[in-house]
DNA sequence: GTTGAGCGTT
C-alpha cells in the first residue's frame, strides 16, 4: 500500500496546476515573441519570462509562461508539452518556483534625495560616478 | 548560431 502523502504544494516531479507554466528545453534561440505565438492559442497569456543568463545575456533555455485561466494554463501543459520548438523538444510543466527576485547591484542606483545642481563640487561628483564601475 | 538537464534576469 502506499501510505506515503503527497504535499499538498506539490514538488518538482509533481506541480500543482498553477497560471504559470514552465517551458524547458528550450533553444537558445527561442524568443519570448516565438513562445508568445505558440502558447497564446491555448488562452489569453499574462506575460511571458524568458529566462536569460546575466553574464552571456542569452537565454538559459527555458522560460515561464503566465495565462490568465487557470484551464488554459492546464491545456497548454498538455498540449504543449514535449512538442518541437526551434527544433528542439520542449518540456512543460506547471511552475513551482515563485516570480524571480529582482537581484540589486549592491550600490545606490537611485537618484540623490538632495539635489544641488548648482553646488560645483557635486556636478564634479556627478562627472565621476558615471564612469563608476562595479566591483 | 556548439553541446543540453534545468524552475527565474535583461
Amino acid at each position: 500500500p502506499i501510505s506515503s502523502r503527497r504535499r499538498h504544494v506539490g514538488n518538482r516531479t509533481n506541480p500543482n496546476p498553477n497560471n504559470c507554466i514552465g517551458v524547458f528545453g528550450l533553444s537558445l534561440y527561442t524568443t519570448d515573441r516565438e513562445l508568445r505565438e505558440v502558447f497564446s492559442r491555448y488562452g489569453p497569456l499574462a506575460g511571458i519570462n524568458v529566462v536569460y543568463d546575466q553574464r552571456t545575456g542569452r537565454s538559459r533555455g527555458f522560460a515561464f509562461v503566465y495565462f490568465e485561466n487557470v484551464e488554459d494554463s492546464k491545456e497548454a501543459k498538455e498540449r504543449a508539452n514535449g512538442m518541437e520548438l526551434d527544433g528542439r523538444r520542449i518540456r512543460v510543466d506547471y511552475s513551482i518556483t515563485k516570480r524571480p527576485h529582482t537581484p540589486t547591484p549592491g550600490i545606490y542606483m537611485g537618484r540623490p534625495t538632495t539635489r544641488r545642481s548648482t553646488s560645483p563640487c557635486y556636478s564634479r561628483y556627478r562627472s565621476r560616478s558615471r564612469s563608476y564601475t562595479p566591483r
